[in-house]
DNA sequence: CGGTGGATTGAGGTAGATCAACATGCGTGG
DNA sequence: CCACGCATGTTGATCTACCTCAATCCACCG
């Protein structure tokens, strides 16, 4: 995992799944705006930095939502689990994006690494009043609380009426255009969640995500040089893929 | 479509599916706040109130987001379509709901009306300002949002997750319990929506809806008048029967 | 090495889709 | 008021995409 910071890039991220951003005046801490720096720091002092080992839960549905984290570094994934087990994953998160912000009293997914990680940790208290007291900075994460939604409605198109094809090409599509937007390595991309992750986002088993994978392959759609790294060799046949044609 | 308001209730509304609020200064409109007058009233002035008929469009998907409304009568679906004509509905909403708060500079979905519906419509920009002059108000709207993010992923864990019977069973109650929550009648629950439209809401197809329809009224377990009323019979039976028991 | 947790691959089963026929209700116009 | 047509809903017969079960493979690690 390497990490550097191009000194032009505001925010610029490089590596493959690392995020700190040189720019903010804060390593491991991404709230891209340029915001005057007394402020900046009196969050930054406040923001506890925290490590977890892949496959280490960050919170759990129903629990009291206390905290507020950026993750810097890694990966989480969002989920909830009917009481037979059968889990649905909402989404994988990657570095930038905030984790627990859409809580109200308790949160309502469980959230767990699927890499090594890294985020900031806010108390919420502390985390809501920077946001009144920075209003640019608040207005951007309503945008993201949107983006969110519009993120989970094309989820559901995807669950009630995808293929299989569809569903999995979607998705290799939807974690390559994120990781593309926040500068993280795209070719190959790395896919650190299990197999059984991906059909638990995609509502399928184990084996159909397999066989697909498989069958992206034997076409010449996609490599995978090992089942955590997949090369796309040609974008627009998976477009096509993920929207019904061929 | 019977409609009336209870002097003591705040907000209360009855009858079917109408929800005018009469404590709130105007008719037709629901931010069920204790408004001061005059800023309740300036806004009141520039709503412009809308009737639509069964089966209209409020917006499509990609049209610029000029608008926000909040629905007093009737029943509104949003979806969005795949080219070939799949659709997926993501939620039918109630009187009381905002409709395309959500929205950037476009809609990210189509709106349609499910029954005669009627709504008060602001422009953006006002009711940008009139949320910058009422935090309280726009800490409601905040909630609310959040609160969609939460229905949205409790309807993809359905669509992911759960079988056909357990998805008709959910759609039922939750809808049931969304009526109570405005004081709606919930028995028997008006069900404006086609066959068609629960099918591209949970994610199956109208035939299987139909059946299920059949099996949990040859069960007991609900009533159907006629296909666009239920009456549920068997609560505990029909909440066991959307979390997989039985 | 052997053991363990993924991942892949094959064979067969099934929930729900598809195709098809029919029923029902409703508005329209004669 | 009835006759017709169309939209919607129900029910049955069959098909199939994906699931389930099972065997094998593979990489990593103590």
């Amino acid at each position: 995992m390497t990490t550097s910071a191009s000194s032009r890039d505001h925010c610029s991220r490089r590596g493959d799944l690392a995020a700190p951003c040189s720019v903010c005046g804060a390593k491991e801490f991404n709230i891209c705006q340029p915001l005057d720096p007394a402020r900046q720091a009196s969050l930054y002092a406040r923001a506890v930095r925290l490590h977890w080992a892949r496959r280490e839960p960050v919170f759990a549905a129903g629990q009291p939502a206390r905290h507020v984290y950026n993750l810097t570094e890694g990966m989480v994934a969002l989920s909830r689990s009917l009481a037979d087990g059968r889990r649905q994953i909402f989404g994988f998160l990657l570095p930038g994006d905030f984790i627990g912000l859409e809580a109200g009293d308790a949160y309502g997914c469980d959230a767990e690494t699927l890499s090594d990680a890294k985020a900031c940790r806010f108390d919420r208290a502390t985390f809501d009043a920077f946001l009144r007291d920075n209003p640019d900075v608040a207005l951007g994460l309503v945008r993201a609380a949107s983006s969110d939604l519009a993120q989970a409605r094309q989820h559901e198109l995807l669950l009630g009426r995808k293929t299989a094809v569809e569903r999995v090409a979607s998705f290799l599509l939807d974690l390559r255009n994120r990781a593309g937007e926040r500068h993280l390595r795209t070719q190959p991309l790395s896919l650190p969640m299990t197999r059984s992750e991906i059909a638990d986002y995609t509502g399928l088993t184990i084996e159909t995500v397999s066989r697909i994978f498989g069958r992206l392959k034997s076409q010449g759609t996609i490599d995978l040089a090992d089942a955590t790294a997949v090369r796309v060799l040609d974008e627009a046949r998976l477009k096509r893929l993920s929207e019904g044609a061929d």
